[in-house]
DNA sequence: TATGAATGAGGTTTCATTCAT
DNA sequence: CATGAATGAAACCTCATTCAT
């Protein structure tokens, strides 16, 4: 037809009265189950389109619940992403924790340790989309960044500083730089991430070639024959 | 008739007149300032609440002038933010490129001066909001995103491995994966304006230090003597 | 965290929270009745601004809906006018055909009924302002002109030669004029309209003389002493 | 780009700053010539628009002057249309009138003129947008009605009548139905102009043959052998 | 006289939130 | 508990009109 305003009209199609469907009454499900259906969804939703152009109809649809359905399990839009923040962070850092302590492991072979964990669990999965929602939309959100701060930086880079320092100590590590600024061990894995956001389709990053250059660099050792 | 003084014509059979503008009509400027005024509060408001949740009455109130002057220099929202991210793109890595490819200064040196111009003219200025938007946004910007790779990240990286292959060769780096993976000289400057973004107001990092341990372990030469 | 009964999140830092909803929630009423009432609504708006000018709010508020009620049921203006042209078009032309095609009335006397129910039907209701609406505006919707064209033009005109071969064979007309061109049959019908629309409160027409002198003329006889 | 709010932006494209065109000074046109420049542009704007849809922008780019200089001539939109209307209306009607009025050419001869002269002069011409813009617009517009019904609708009619009662009078018309309604005797002009506006590029009007039909209808003779 | 950048009211459309069912 | 129709504030964008130049 002519020209007159339609603005996001093509994400639309055509709207069937769709009403008296008949509808199936929500066979029973677990609400703890259905909670986390819509923090799945919504973790999909927020991580594709960031907090404030995330739809909670995406959402709802996604996660096979009725709007309204989703104020009953969070007070709001907001309520939701800081759940969901706060629901999938921990989770990973238990799993470095538990690396990254054992005493009896030398410290570089903890580290390939951790960055394969990093590597198969962070950005081989939907956590790394967390990750960047932190990046991108914690700014706007300080109550969330400090909570992140606290659960998850803090305790990350004491876990890397004690790491580091232990390398240090049984000379694994040229220099004490990481033991003083654990952030120096992390950084690559921030910016794979970033890098995976924003450039995967046009430049993708050999991120196990990163993260073993990223090793040697830290041991100040020439690589020992192999790539 | 009715012949004057009257205004939307076909609304006035219902409609009271009630027009009496005011318009304090601002006095000439050059165009060029005007739209650098625009893009200055475009990147304030912008930076503050991301891309969606800026409103274009702030940025216009911001920038002094009506919201609709805001459309007479830029198409849409997206064209302003797009002009946003490209004004202020290029000038830093001007100068970086200056300093990294002189071949006289021995190669810490010159990333000695890299990072000095990183932290004052990145970190210390509005700058750093623009790299915090580019990896906000960028994900679903994809046109920018690539223009931003193409024009500072490739370059960008393309210095960094120059200069990093002259250390190698002058035996300054103790490794050469800054050479194969520039982007781990760069890394820690991404985590240090990310961690300004989230972290600034609760637990400030001494970017400093943190840029001199890294070059210390770049180098993989123990600290000399001083800090 | 800010946890309860704050909404628009992201909105919150710098936005007085004014949200005080009264909402006086409508009667759950049928689907169908209330996308009547907006049609119905629409029709009154359209027909007295032209689709340009009318504004949803009037639409709205004929209809006791709230603006955002109308995209529920339409996705857009357009998509409601074109709704609106196609929901009131076919009922008057099956009643026409109903007329037309009886072979057992003599033509002049279908032509008579075909008359008074276009003053009846059309002129006296509401469904004239459709017709004028599509005079209007159908040059600025070719979708719609189309549309009317195959529904109601070809077919009413169709009835019309039929009709009107019918009286030719009969010796009712005294020409072929009206069999060759049917549109003859029904200017008049259209003049009035338009006329109505124009000159109703200035100059009224006499719709029902206006016809029968019509009908006159295409029998070719002098009036039998009556009027 | 992505998909965030762009409404009519299709319609433009870039934005170029364009100021500082050394603007030619207008070279002195007669004020007289720039009004009808102003009037034709506006007559093509608003005929392919309507009123409301049409923008002033178009209508000065299209007389090659600038936006303000529309208000040098007329005080407002809604002035200029009525301008717009009232210049063009009347010489058609002097045309008529000497036509119609001549008393020694046979009525059948200067109805074969009057339906030529309109076929060339108006439906051949912009003035059939002309008479789309009354017919679409008039409702809205009273005052421009009345001007139209005063000026165009009675005199004109008032020529038909005369001619029509003097076609009786002659035994040319089988019936006085044309002298007691002319509105009888222009429907099918009227008609001719609507169609083609509705449905010229779906399917053509032979309006030629629909007007000589039309005389032989009046006449309530069949056809002389020709056409 | 002519220009066109600037204005800002007002339009359409979206979407978080509510609540009758 | 769950639903989803309804709400209405607020966003983006347009364009008639003004006025400094």
């Amino acid at each position: 037809m002519a020209k007159a305003g339609q603005r996001r009209a093509a994400r639309r199609q055509e709207r069937p009265p769709k009403r008296l469907r008949k509808l199936a009454r929500a066979r029973k499900v677990e609400p703890e189950t259905r909670r986390q259906a819509i923090l799945d969804a919504a973790l999909h939703v927020f991580a594709e389109r960031g907090f404030e152009a995330a739809r909670l109809d995406d959402v709802a649809a996604r996660a096979g619940v009725a709007k309204g359905t989703l104020y009953l399990y969070f007070q709001s839009k907001e309520a939701l992403f800081e759940a969901l923040i706060r629901s999938a962070v921990t989770p990973v850092i238990e799993q470095f924790g538990k690396v990254a302590a054992a005493p009896d492991i030398p410290p570089v072979k903890a580290l390939e340790a951790l960055f394969a964990i990093f590597e198969k669990d962070v950005l081989g999965t939907r956590r790394k989309l967390l990750l960047r929602l932190i990046i991108a939309e914690g700014p706007r959100f300080p109550a969330l960044a400090r909570f992140y701060h606290d659960e998850v930086v803090t305790r990350g880079l004491g876990l890397m500083r004690a790491l580091a320092e232990r390398a240090v100590r049984q000379g694994e590590f040229a220099t004490d730089a990481a033991a003083r600024y654990p952030q120096l061990v992390v950084a690559p894995l921030i910016v794979a991430v970033i890098w995976d956001g924003l450039f995967a389709d046009i430049d993708p990053l050999d991120v196990a070639g990163l993260l073993r250059a990223h090793r040697q660099a830290l041991t100040g050792r020439p690589r020992k024959g192999s790539s």
